[in-house]
DNA sequence: GCGATAGTATTGACGCTGTCAAGATTGGCT
DNA sequence: AGCCAATCTTGACAGCGTCAATACTATCGC
């Protein structure tokens, strides 16, 4: 965006950012594991030992990519917040904000907990992890106070957090389950970010409710 | 366990099942990126290209794998219905075998919903799968027949795997988050099927729960 | 007993991959 | 101007998945 159109410049100009891009493409179309660094550098225009300079390895590019969905996530909660009218309902936005992303951005998504790709002990990682996790445990402990003061924070937040990436994860199957399996009738339309408002009420419900 | 025990014969015996038990120990060390058909040959004591007539390429191989995490799943939840004094009981210990199915055989698991790498079309796939969840949404029509029979059970026991799914995926990074942010004094040394089911009661509340 | 046959495993080849070392090109600083 | 550091390319290497061709073996019909 802030530089020129490569051309035919020896400098690229962004090369780090259009390997990510170019990552984000390859991985959304194949699969992480469709990814390839040297089909990466194609697409980017370079040579194949470009990406190197940038991102030591392969793991290098990939952790970036799992940063940024860190990043695409700490945004769209903030938008999120601040969209939502009261505690209950800052936590189900904050939910379908959480699956919405992933939707968006999927090749940063399915990566983002894959500890075999990605250096999940990098600052960065770490850093951006805990911001997002901070809104959801922000949110669970608003509803708390004003729901539940014997709610347990870190375990609610960590079941909303799991329900959502699991939700990202089994969506798909869900999809297909419905074709194979019900009857044509009734079959929902319902989209995903529809579903994690109703993981998120169905938890609420649970939240809200004492020993 | 059935044949003898290979030695210097031109035919393995069991060829199919050994490059699975070497494919999951590959993966269980490496990571579902550390994978290799030579490697898993290679430990199988085969020529590489042997896999290939009995798993038609990688992709057979790990689809494999990912039915018998079904069937392992199964097993484990039937073991658990056993065992289950009442409704509630029954779903929360059907949360504990699900992770402990993940602890156990974290080869399996860790490739099951990767639609890149295996073949979710596969009739055993789906037909085992199928099964699996069938345990789940039974238990789940049980607890809304006794405590709330408004209680929409697909999204309930969607909501319970996304939920188990998503604890097995963010475990490690809760572990790793206590070490980083926490006082020490306050680091809790739960087992994850403990985490499960404290997830379970706090579903279930909501289960319970009428609008 | 014996040969055909189907099943099982090997060998070798191909193009693809990640990574390293060495060299080429460029922009900017002194 | 001249030099340096950053950037990119080229070339090489071993490892990978997959295919075709070949070797070996168990078994069944005779």
């Amino acid at each position: 965006m802030t530089t020129a159109p490569t051309s035919n410049r020896y400098h690229h100009g962004d090369l780090p950012n259009a390997l990510k891009g170019a990552a984000a493409e390859v991985i959304a179309e194949r699969g992480p594991s469709g990814f390839s660094l040297r089909e990466v550098a194609r697409r980017a225009g370079v040579s194949h030992a470009a990406p190197a300079h940038h991102f030591r390895d392969s793991t290098g590019l990939l952790t970036e990519l799992a940063v940024d969905a860190f990043r695409y996530l700490d945004a769209a909660m903030s938008e999120a917040e601040a969209a939502a009218t009261d505690s209950v309902d800052r936590l189900r936005l904050l939910g379908r904000a959480y699956v919405e992303v992933a939707v968006e951005h999927p090749a940063h998504c399915s990566i983002v907990f894959r500890g075999d790709v990605v250096d999940t002990t990098s600052p960065d990682y770490q850093e951006w992890g805990e911001r997002a996790y901070g809104h959801l445990a922000a949110a669970v402990e608003a509803v708390a106070a004003e729901h539940n003061p014997d709610l347990d924070i870190g375990l609610a937040a960590s079941l909303c957090w799991s329900a959502m990436q699991g939700l990202i994860v089994l969506h798909p199957g869900m999809i297909k389950r419905q074709e194979l399996f019900c009857d044509p009738e009734e079959i929902t339309t319902e989209s995903i970010g529809d579903i994690a408002e109703r993981f998120g009420d169905m938890m609420m419900a649970g939240f809200k409710a004492r020993p």
